[in-house]
DNA sequence: CACATAGTTCGCTCCAAATCGAAGCATTAA
DNA sequence: TTAATGCTTCGATTTGGAGCGAACTATGTG
């Protein structure tokens, strides 16, 4: 029954190891050059060269030429979602590539996805603030309230934006196996832990690494 | 940076079009046997058989034995989720298998997701639930409010159950790019529209058909 | 029992795609 | 200008795995 999209082009083009690197290395939200992404997948130039005009044809990504760089950067945040989604599985069915060690418990911790905040803390986060009535969801669609208004424009955390993604989404973690928050407000508090220096990108890493005091600030700020 | 789950692993058991096919098929929820995926995919038995040892080593799909039957099933919901995931990717980077017909409509109307109802009527009575107070989101959580049991009592909607599997979850449209209503309550209203005979599967294909009359007696019965 | 059906295993062929060496553009630096 | 860097294209090789014919096992039926 060929009912539906054709799920099998995308599959297939997740589906190679080297791809796959590529992508997942693509999640940390920062937009990669050529060379960066073979590196993350050890293949060859050409060969990354190859894979990434597939990917592209795909609209899994979009490339940017800037001077002699090419930059890559994730399609939409669907193929995030998709990426993430199939963490989830892949984890739960045991396909672990790595085993647990103080670099995964640091990732569960906190991490990088696409461009919000994942991990224990993403989730806590998102709990906090559906508690404290700053979010909530209406025919379906998550959205801030007007307290949560109120507590973004107080922190200085902008929420309008010309771009049509919406402020607000949900997004599953695969380490969690909950909802954390997506969107463009997910992206501006994010940012917004950088710029209070609360916490810091791991060099080489989907890692976020929190202060001491920035953790407690972070909690502090938004009542969770 | 090789952090996280191995993703291709699983994307590559789905990105072939044989498996693939037998993944959109097994979505409808019902066990298929050997014979009848192999069709599905169309492959020989031989081919098929490797197929589904493939998947079920990747725990994508489970089997039962029964006689000289083998029936399969996807592994969990959270496959189907994820396959569901990969149809909307697939539709919006334009991936469509088929020109959209007449087929096409039909399942965009109504069909089977996994085992509940999915479509633009599953999105519809999903709303109309929200609207009408008898679902709510608490703590990221999607419940049956007090007004909902009561609702689900009075049309004979049985929803206690001795599995863990939760009683209320949202799943993503592809068509409709929306939530509907999935998890064991989406199950049991599925079936008892089939039970009031509001409505059948169409042979062959994972639309569902409402007779005239079906259509205005669901709605009436849960008022959206 | 023989016979039919469902599914698997074995052996083989074949092809798509992954890979890289070498060469070719394009951009920037000296 | 020449040289260096980043990326792509071309050409050739190799291989994983998809596919099927034939034979085998297991279950059910007459």
């Amino acid at each position: 029954m060929k009912d539906g999209p054709d799920i099998s082009r995308v599959a297939a083009l997740i589906g190679d190891p080297g791809r796959a690197n590529m992508l997942a290395a693509l999640m940390s939200g920062k937009a990669l050059t050529a060379g960066e992404l073979a590196a993350e997948a050890g293949v060859s130039a050409q060969t990354a060269s190859a894979h990434l005009q597939g990917l592209e044809a795909g609209k899994l990504i979009s490339r940017a030429r800037q001077g002699r760089h090419h930059y890559f950067k994730l399609a939409s945040d669907d193929v995030a979602g998709v990426l993430e989604a199939l963490m989830g599985l892949a984890a739960k069915t045991g396909q672990l590539r790595t085993r647990t060690g103080p670099r995964d418990a640091e990732l569960r911790l906190a991490r990088v996805c696409y461009n919000h905040l994942a991990g224990d803390l993403g989730v806590a986060l998102f709990d906090g603030m559906m508690a404290r009535g700053f979010l909530h969801v209406k025919a379906d669609q998550l959205g801030l309230t007007a307290a949560g208004y109120k507590k973004m424009a107080a922190l200085g955390i902008p929420v309008e934006g010309k771009s049509r993604a919406p402020l607000c989404r949900e997004c599953l973690d695969w380490s969690e196996r909950r909802s954390h928050l997506a969107g463009r407000l997910g992206r501006s508090i994010l940012d917004h832990v950088y710029a209070q220096g609360w916490a810091k990108r791991v060099e080489g890493s989907r890692a976020v690494r929190f202060t001491g005091l920035g953790g407690t600030a972070f909690r502090t700020a938004f009542e969770f």
